[in-house]
DNA sequence: ATAATAGTGTCTGTCAGACAATATCTA
DNA sequence: TAGATATTGTCTGACAGACACTATTAT
């Protein structure tokens, strides 16, 4: 272990994902500086000398989109840190995948044209992100898609108490698939500890009223729902 | 985005791991210098001006193992940055996972007395290695039993050619079960690209000749091999 | 021969996928 | 009444788990 550490500067990123409109979006800010002066980027900002890396991104979640970390799932998605990504210095980011619901004001503090939902199939297929943010939203648009299989975590795009087909929309606008209502019913009440039933039921979505579900305490899911 | 960005070193730590003598290892190096003089520690340094992340994992590999990067995977675990991990300075690592083959020399290039292989279980109930070098350990210990279910990863800790039998043993070894060998080689050979049939046979193990294999070209199992 | 390991077939229960009709509300 | 959405049951094919014996080599 050489003893010579060379000057790294430390950001943390966020890939901030919620389901709008039947498209799943990523919340995207506008580079006020420069590099890439104009251009639309992930949030994020610089660690803190007292701060873990989860307090970090908790912090930048706060600033950037008002969530409360409560009230989204946030987790470690991957660091980046090739030698020429950031122009100025030699940095390293951690970036993290937030999951949210559906916000009504999912704009910034500073000003509201600063930040903005995107569709995130849009925003790749333009492939003009700042930096290497590109990547970093392709890797966590991944492993949202993963974990939504053996995880509980589309609850955490839904409202705390949701329908089941307000969480099968979720599985559909995230995977890009049709599912069958019947057997994703059958597959989402027969998963031990994914919904718990409120004993509520809603017509916030019109015609017969649905029954109101909470999210459950398990942390993986036994069986998967697979692709 | 504030201005400031505060000085942190950056460092790569390894998670290697091996199956040998019926146990799950893991590489570990005796700490030379302070902080935690004399302790166990995973290998590991500072990361370099003209480096990317996996570019100085796979460096460290070498230098510490040995091991050509062709020939173990490597993937990268995830980020520790606790304010205090380090009491001489502001680190962040990066650690990586590494899944290697049984090797006939797994000494470090200084000293042998320096690196050694340990069983992971002991390791993690002993609670003593360097910094949060434990919970790095854990959790990589975590990611590879769980890669095992759906990716075919488990061929990364055989040699080029193997037998149905030495898979199945490192299942057994690194999920702690015992596996019926008819299941598992219905499901093995039955899952695509996950083995290619050599053609050649063994009596390494012992009485009848085994049928070697190759790892295929998959990179996920379809079907996943559940625990 | 004996010992050691490899290799294989069947049965059964459960689960996944396909499929359409009825129930309950609002306008 | 029309329109919208929620809810539910059955059938069938595929797979998972349990289970024991035969094959082939070395000693």
């Amino acid at each position: 272990m050489p003893s010579a550490h060379p000057p790294v500067a430390v950001t943390v990123d966020l890939v901030v994902l919620t389901v709008r409109d039947e498209d799943l979006q990523v919340l995207l800010v506008r580079r006020g500086e420069e590099p890439h002066l104009g251009r639309w980027a992930l949030p994020g900002g610089f660690l803190r000398p007292d701060e873990d890396l989860d307090q970090a991104a908790a912090r930048e979640l706060r600033e950037e989109t008002g969530l409360d970390v409560a009230r989204v799932h946030l987790e470690q998605l991957g660091s980046w840190g090739a030698p020429d990504r950031d122009p100025r210095m030699r940095t390293v980011t951690v970036a993290h995948l937030a999951l949210a619901p559906d916000l009504p004001a999912p704009t910034a503090g500073t000003d509201a044209a600063d930040a903005q939902w995107r569709v995130v199939a849009d925003v790749l297929a333009e492939d003009d992100l700042a930096f290497d943010h590109g990547a970093i939203l392709a890797a966590g648009l991944e492993r949202a898609r993963a974990k939504l299989e053996y995880t509980p975590l589309a609850a955490a795009f839904c409202p705390a108490d949701f329908t089941i087909s307000e969480l099968r929309r979720v599985y559909e606008v995230v995977w890009g698939t049709r599912l069958d209502p019947r057997n994703f019913h059958r597959k989402v009440t027969g998963a031990a500890g994914f919904v718990v039933e409120t004993g509520a039921t809603t017509t916030r979505d019109g015609g017969r009223p649905a029954r109101l579900f909470r999210a459950g305490d398990a942390r993986t899911l036994h069986p998967p729902l697979l692709r």
